[in-house]
RNA sequence: CGGGGCGUGGCGCAGCCUGGAAGCGCGCCUGCUUUGGGAGCAGGAAGUCGGAGGUUCAAAUCCUCUCGCCCCGACCA
């Protein structure tokens, strides 16, 4: 009967997945891209979900005794060459201050004069220079365990950047911490991991998948490389965060030694962690739908818009003063730690609450004459369609606020996990595996694949035959695999347990 | 950096092949009208057609170079 349903992004994410996300960050006013090339601008209402995810997670860390520390954003060259693997991962994406004065040129620009002595390199990450600090700190056993985090920017030149996804520059948290033995630092690396899932499913209602990274994944210079891995809506793998045990590698490379009980010199062991930017992407790409950015409650950068609508003149005192007492009312109330946050949107222009859906506040309401008369609110809620509006008295939607933003939040993440089951498939057949990976229009690939639960015999080579083959990798060895033995999908040979094999961000 | 696609008001697009006064939809501003759930009518503001050269009487349109964005590949949180 009506028109085709119109959608407020186009194209839709099944019509072309990359253009809409690129969309749906540019509807929800998130952020922008720069005048340079692959650094984002981040707007208020991007940057809000990053204060409250870096406001929960610092809670998190504080709680298990880590303490918050600034390191500098310049790190001496020779300090990146300290550890062999390191450099070799991270030397292709380094940018290297030379200079550190400007003059004027012949054409009336600037060029850069004073060569520095040593040249500093941007931190891509800072383990060598906290390793630094850390080997000047420690001395004693009594020094340990020594657990640090910082909140800063990390540049890392990136070749095909992604808004949110892969920038050059990307804010996040890197924790630091130095133990007096393998198991300690082993159960450090495991505990933060925990944390990151938490994050994941109870803030941010994205399930992950806790495992540990082959040893091609691994990060440079780790031990062990543990991640959460989460599968978006075009169902790829992205990598949620990750956490690494560093044996000792870096605290010889550093010098981080103390005095253990018994008068010996030991080289500690240590951890690093961190979550980026990118989990705003995770957030885009899980809950996002064809009207746009869905956010969930409790990290959500506003909670509920107030609409007053005012159609007639005589109206207008008595439909604002009803809105800013709601308003007033509702900011009282605290959900999870936060007070509740209202926006009130007065313009009188019918595409209003489309702005707000795409912006993916979780609840909308309208307010007009007829409501005040009956007392009650028209409630529209971010996860169900935009037309599903209700009327519901006034009292009782300020009394169930939380219970229904719980509610939101709780069906965002079912919504989630259920779209990871029906695209997670345990296949034993190569043919099948090849077949779950390849889409039907090469041209255009559609969405396809997803999780493959498949046998891997641990050999490099089989890897990385899957990877020429089909751009599909290991994601992880997930933590709670059973044993279970099987025929690697790519050789055919023994395998002790199933892994996830995906594409991936 | 290699292959493919695309850059036209804030957003989405047409026009380009075949050169001849910059258009449409949404949004924005003003006014009037209007069951309260993506309103209607009328008027209006806003673009050096990504940038630089060139061909031409005339370039959004043809040619060359460049920059940016998206996809595929190499690299990666």
């Amino acid at each position: 009967m009506r028109k085709q349903a119109k959608t407020a992004i186009t194209p839709t994410r099944a019509k072309d997945y990359p253009v809409w996300y690129q969309q749906v960050v540019k509807a929800s006013d998130m952020a922008e891209n720069s005048p340079v090339r692959g650094c984002m601008v981040i707007k208020p209402w991007g940057y809000a979900l990053w204060e409250n995810i870096r406001d929960v997670l610092d809670n998190m860390f504080k709680e298990t005794g880590v303490k918050n520390a600034y390191f500098p954003l310049f790190i001496p060259k020779r300090f990146l060459e300290k550890e062999a693997e390191h450099v070799e991962g991270f030397a292709k994406e380094c940018a290297v201050v030379t200079h550190h004065r400007l003059e004027g040129g012949e054409d009336g620009g600037l060029v850069p004069a004073g060569p520095l002595e040593e040249p500093l390199v941007v931190r891509p990450t800072s383990e060598t220079i906290i390793g630094e600090s850390f080997s000047r700190w420690v001395s004693s056993y009594r020094d340990l365990p020594l657990l640090i985090n910082q909140w800063c920017n990390v540049v890392r030149w990136e070749l095909r950047p992604r808004i949110f996804l892969r920038t050059s520059e990307f804010l996040w948290q890197e924790g630091h911490t130095a133990h007096v033995g393998p198991n300690e630092a082993m159960e450090r690396t495991l505990q933060m991991l925990d944390i990151y899932e938490r994050l994941a499913e109870s803030y941010l209602a994205v399930p992950v998948i806790k495992g540990e990274k082959t040893v091609s994944e691994r990060f440079p210079g780790a031990v062990n490389t543990y991640t959460v891995e989460a599968m978006v809506q075009d169902r790829k793998a992205l990598q949620a965060g990750t956490s690494h045990f560093l044996g000792q590698n870096f605290a010889r490379a550093s010098e981080i030694k103390y005095q253990s009980t018994q008068e010996k010199e030991e080289y500690a062991w240590t951890t690093s962690w961190g979550v980026s930017t990118r989990l705003i992407g995770a957030i885009i790409m899980t809950h996002g739908d064809d009207d746009g950015l869905v956010l969930p409650p409790k990290i959500a950068s506003s909670h509920i818009v107030l609409m007053p609508i005012i159609k007639k003149p005589e109206h207008r005192n008595a439909v604002m003063d009803y809105t800013h007492a709601l308003a007033r009312e509702l900011r009282e109330i605290t959900y999870h730690q936060r007070k509740i946050i209202v926006e009130i949107d007065c313009r009188e222009t019918g595409g209003r609450g489309w702005d707000w859906i795409k912006k993916g506040i979780p609840i909308r309401v309208e307010i007009g004459p007829r409501d005040i008369a009956q007392d009650s609110v028209f409630l529209g809620r971010r996860d169900r369609g935009p037309s599903e509006k209700e009327s519901i008295p006034k009292g009782q939607f300020v009394k169930t606020i939380v219970s229904i933003l719980d509610e939101i939040q709780k069906n965002l993440f079912d919504r989630a996990l259920r779209l990871r089951e029906e695209n997670t498939k345990q296949i034993d057949s190569k043919d099948d595996f090849y077949a779950f990976f390849t889409p039907e229009n090469s041209e255009r690939p559609e969405i396809h694949g997803g999780f493959a639960l498949s046998h891997w015999c641990g050999n490099q080579a089989c890897e990385e035959k899957i990877k020429e083959d089909l751009s599909v990798t290991i994601r992880c060895i997930p933590l709670d695999a059973e044993k279970e033995t099987g025929t690697c999908i790519a050789c055919g040979g023994k395998s002790p347990m199933r892994v996830i094999f995906a594409k991936a961000y």
